[in-house]
DNA sequence: TGTTCATACGTAGGTAAGCTACACGTAGGA
DNA sequence: TCCTACGTGTAGCTTACCTACGTATGAACA
């Protein structure tokens, strides 16, 4: 997977995973990897950035918590993400339909 | 249409457009608009450098006509470039499955 | 004991692709 | 004359993501 692609479609992959319920950091890039079926291998240096910027901008909230004597910060959506995560997910289906259609047309004049 | 979320898939878009027949710059633009129903509008600060990296690194090739008094640059693909195409649909159809996957993998554990 | 791995958070600095803002020029209509 | 459409091009900026690193705990194992 060329890391570019994914440029635009972070916040959006992120606010998903968290739509459940609230992750850690960690957990997060395994739940990315997982959801993928392996094809998204996420950097730290990526993805808790990543997740301060969302915190900052409202679209999350988090707190600390120690589980096993390591401490964790869990991230959840707060209302205002779960907003912005409806329309990510409308950029999304738009995105998808528009560059779809640019790369299919000349399969779709051909049949 | 957030322009970050073009990265890494505008030499797909414009060998795309090229592969139905050879394009000057000025038209690929109008028909990326077209093809896409208006929403994609490519700034030509994008698509002239990225036109000139596709013919250096081979994709395509390019010369110069003058029409209507006009001097154009027709870009065609080349074999390479043919390939290079097969190879960004398909990367395409990966990367928008797994986008699609994890954005849609709450909405498919709620049905 | 120490070494290694999984877990867990974080940042400084680099990269690069696309964008902004411009320059240059022709043709044609108001 | 001015404006718009047509047409190509570049210098420099932005910025989201990545690389490479530092720090730390716990568990397994030799």
């Amino acid at each position: 997977m060329n890391p570019d692609a994914l440029r635009g479609h972070m916040d959006a992959l992120l606010l998903s995973v968290l739509e459940e319920k609230p992750l850690h950091g960690y957990a997060i890039i395994e739940a990315l990897q997982e959801r993928s079926g392996g094809a998204l291998s996420v950097p730290t240096g990526t993805v808790y950035p990543a997740l301060r910027k969302l915190e900052r901008i409202g679209h999350l909230s988090s707190e600390w918590a120690t589980v096993g004597g390591r401490k964790r910060r869990t991230y959840r959506l707060t209302d205002s993400g779960r907003k912005q995560l409806q329309g990510e997910r409308s950029a999304w289906r738009e995105f998808s339909t528009v560059i779809g259609s640019v790369l299919r047309a000349e399969s779709a004049a051909v049949s």
